[in-house]
DNA sequence: TATGAATGAGTGTTCATTCAT
DNA sequence: TATGAATGAACACTCATTCAT
């Protein structure tokens, strides 16, 4: 009789050493040998249940978005209503510390980039793009005309990845409460610039 | 009889065919044989004149960093010495045609996430970084103090790369007037609200 | 409680989609898992009644020639007694609709040329081959001096294999009767042109 | 300057070896590491001239039925042109001691097996089959009525392949002149039975 | 009796690098 | 200066086998 519930905590032991591996050694160098190794299983396991290599990037990829996600969904539903306040929200989750230490930024960075020739985690990277331009368009929206609303989207949106890109480089972490200032800033700035 | 400025045409040939296939198929599917291919000229040669693969690649993104520090100095020379004009200036460098069609911003991230892990890319990396960033905040600080120069410095900084970062991902080319606008908008918030 | 009788049942279940799996995909590409999944069974299945994958070939390998076996023995028993009967009988066995439509030429000859560097079942292969040949040398010999007898048994033999030989390159069956007929016109030829 | 001529040598070689490794140990355990070694190469030359394992093993089979080819052209061009001769020239062609002796059988079945499931190695087989069936069907044609003179080519193309299976699974040579000897008979045998 | 999770050796293939020409 | 033949280490992937349940 085959154990039970084993394939979730395996899936994500091997997410996690993948995880691990890409921040230490970067997605370049990263075999599946490496990452199963440091998961602590053997190579056959990834096709046992990932099929391939590029099934495990994809189920860690669709994980990292998974989560940025649900810090989403924690952030606004603690703030409150008003718009400065949900897209202050939407600030703090992407520079929640749990984002922002760690290999949070690099494994997104990686993921980024590997994207640009892989169409399969270029869907996935779109879809979570579209999600975060839409939330900011829509806040904004809420005291802006549409197109000073949609622009307003798009500058926060480029200053949020823009500061996670540069804190993919630096190996530590991110300043985040550096950070988190200068987008709250950038968001009342056009509140009161382009307000109603 | 060698001929004369020979090694200069085929170091360019080779580096061009290097920004050709990691537009098209990526640096991870890049290999020496598919470069030399699109340059013309044998596997062999790119040993002959850089010595390996991360010979060639290093060049590759010294040309890339050198461009864009070109690209300013022209805009720079061209603007008036005023802080917002030479803010303005350093915008326009990154947003010039030349620079943001085609694959320039594919392989300007391509490098920036292989130099997480690539110590020689990464020094390369910080330089730039440190160039633009001093250049931003010295501007800034001729019409701020220190401390809000040094955050508008690295807010418009971040704008900026954000604005590449997602430019990067869509096959096309980034619309450089609205990103052009997004940042004079932010630069001319900085300047007004902490202005001394 | 054990089950009675499960055992045959299982190993038969496996022995046919050995053949089923033969036959589709070749002997190269027979994996246990392939021929379990085949027979509805698990991989571990194997090893449990036949110790490993080579117990499981050389058990369907028996089995085939098992059949061919009785093939003989059912069609010699229905037959006359006279040499020209019993010779017939035997190219009928082979030539039996039950042997020539299906996998069954398929897997022969999969078995045949395993058996080249398999010393067992080169083994098993071998005592088929005498047993035939000793037949046939033996019937044609009640009617013929010792060595005509015997290259007569010798050049039947072979266009037997022959037949089947060309039967398992088409995918669908050989035809039995035009088989039959060119056997026993060389039977008749032998018996006419050497008779005693 | 790259060497000249080396590409058709190191092919042979390649080639050679295949049928000396499947003569040896078969087409089963015959690795690419195994046959380059065997060839004095290194495993990489493989890819280098064949593109793969599969184009390597193509191009054997193809050789092996180009070999048949040259011999039937060579021992009929010798012939006399009358049917009968004709026909035992075309026995001799594949009874030729550069035929019979050696790993020549082995591989032929070898080949003749693998290609129940591969594609590409069955339309080589057919053209060959083919090939050998007009031929002895034109020639029987020239003293018989149509459809006896197409059943004599279907049993002579029988017995000699079956006559070939047999030496493939005893590890020495066939018996030549008893194997020619038993097709002899055949073709006299369908002359005179068939006579016009 | 039966499962299927897990292993790890073995394979085909890729590719940076070397070097004779 | 330039070629491309040749190497061999490294990789992803397959699969027979084992074994805890």
């Amino acid at each position: 009789m085959p154990k039970k519930g084993i394939e979730p905590l395996r899936r994500q032991q091997l997410i996690d050493a993948t995880f691990q591996v890409i921040h230490e050694i970067g997605l370049a160098d990263a075999t599946v040998a490496t990452i199963a190794r440091k998961a602590g299983l053997s190579t056959g396991i990834v096709a046992h249940y990932f099929g391939d290599k590029a099934g495990l990037l994809n189920a860690a990829m669709r994980q990292i978005l998974s989560q940025l996600k649900d810090a989403f969904a924690q952030h606004r539903g603690q703030a409150a209503a008003d718009p400065r306040s949900q897209l202050r929200a939407l600030v703090d989750a992407n520079f929640d510390p749990s984002q922002t230490s760690g290999p949070a930024m690099r494994v997104w960075l990686t993921f980024w980039a590997a994207s640009m020739h892989q169409p399969e985690l270029a869907r996935l990277q779109r879809i979570n793009d579209q999600r975060l331009y839409s939330n900011l368009a829509y806040q904004f929206h809420r005291s802006l005309p549409a197109e000073p609303a949609r622009e307003a989207a798009r500058g926060l949106a480029a200053l949020i990845d823009g500061l996670w890109l540069r804190g993919s480089l630096v190996g530590g972490q991110i300043d985040g409460d550096n950070a988190r200032h200068i987008a709250y800033a950038y968001i009342d700035f056009q509140l009161q610039a382009n307000a109603l």
